[in-house]
DNA sequence: CCTCAAGTTGAGAGAGTCCTCAACTTAGCT
DNA sequence: AGCTAAGTTGAGGACTCTCTCAACTTGAGG
């Protein structure tokens, strides 16, 4: 690749993670070639797909996230891991709104899928999270925390720890009231982030 | 008003429900119009802004939450009653799209506004409900639920039913741990749903 | 310096939506 | 039946966003 063609490519990198940061993955791609300074002919010569920029943007959170997963797997409290665990994936979507669309379009296809599954079952058997929860069920948290987040960003920036600290609540063993309808499956879990 | 104006309308807001109800508040004007049979420029003619159909439209809904926050309080148990009441509201949720997009742009602003703060109030007193949670809090449940409920309301209908079960077990007395940052004042709520 | 593959450009086609308005139609009164 | 205010129509202007491509520019190897 050219060397100009490199500096393109960081310069769109760069403007697409400050706009996508600051407003969410909706962005109008005219609009992050204009930030870079670059031509949106250029853009899609880089980037033929919206997602491929996406994906280049968000590369790093992916090591982020299993980097999370594998500290709360050594936190010597189960429970205390995996509130660590969804508290920092959380911070993330707080800091970055693209990051936020993203973690609630993905929510359960996440890369750590069998990162968060040793986590969850790990603070299950030390009795701290409640036993009849399910991977699945950990999508209300990023989808509650991600729609609260979108609400209050600019108005009340640290809401969402209330809310988060509501929900794990609801997931202590303690709290725990049987639960209505089974939980959905994987399959269905992954259908509906088609939907979004 | 003419004869033949007021059943435009009446065609109008039944095909408006109808969309609404499947698809959410952003379905486009004119295929409301189609689907009425009515060409766009009448629907502009009874409706100058999508804002006074979506009134009209679910107009009859706030009188529904009224009532359903009424017979909340007269509930022998009120922790109860408070349950039955967000249910019921996240019950209307589930079964209209429109009104999902509604209450989580206008969660904490409702109408119901006194009714809730007495709800929650008598919850509390009763010793059901946490006392470190306040009115602005609920919007949480709301935003949450709504987020499942969008994503999940062709896969798994009743999915919402476990996010709100888990939801309510986080506000349980019993559950109740300190929570972090101040609840989110009465002015940062209603801010919060500009940006929505 | 020359060449040309690699890269850039931006106007414009296309799709979708909102909203208007001048021309037309009709309900309902006399 | 005739009149008129009320109502309807839908083409079209305005805006926004996506995506393409033929013409132009430039980095870098010979």
């Amino acid at each position: 690749m050219r060397k100009d063609a490199v500096q393109n490519r960081e310069r769109l990198l760069a403007a697409a993670r400050r706009l996508f940061a600051d407003r969410g993955l909706d962005v109008p791609l005219e609009e992050i070639a204009r930030e870079a300074g670059v031509s949106i002919g250029t853009l899609y010569n880089r980037f033929p797909a919206r997602d491929d920029l996406v994906a280049a943007v968000f590369e790093d959170r992916m090591a982020t996230v299993a980097g999370l997963a594998e500290r709360a797997l050594t936190a010597a409290d189960a429970w205390e891991g995996f509130v660590g665990f969804l508290t920092g994936v959380c911070e993330l979507q707080a800091a970055d709104l693209g990051y936020n669309d993203l973690a609630v379009r993905g929510a359960p296809t996440g890369p750590g899928h069998a990162l968060m599954r040793r986590l969850l079952e790990r603070a299950q058997e030390s009795g701290g999270l409640r036993s009849d929860v399910t991977l699945t069920d950990m999508a209300f948290v990023i989808w509650g925390v991600g729609a609260t987040v979108r609400a209050t960003h600019e108005v009340a920036p640290g809401a969402w720890r209330r809310h988060l600290a509501l929900a794990l609540d609801g997931l202590r063993a303690g709290a725990a009231r049987p639960l209505p309808v089974p939980p959905m499956t994987t399959l269905q879990a992954r259908a509906a982030l088609e939907g979004c």
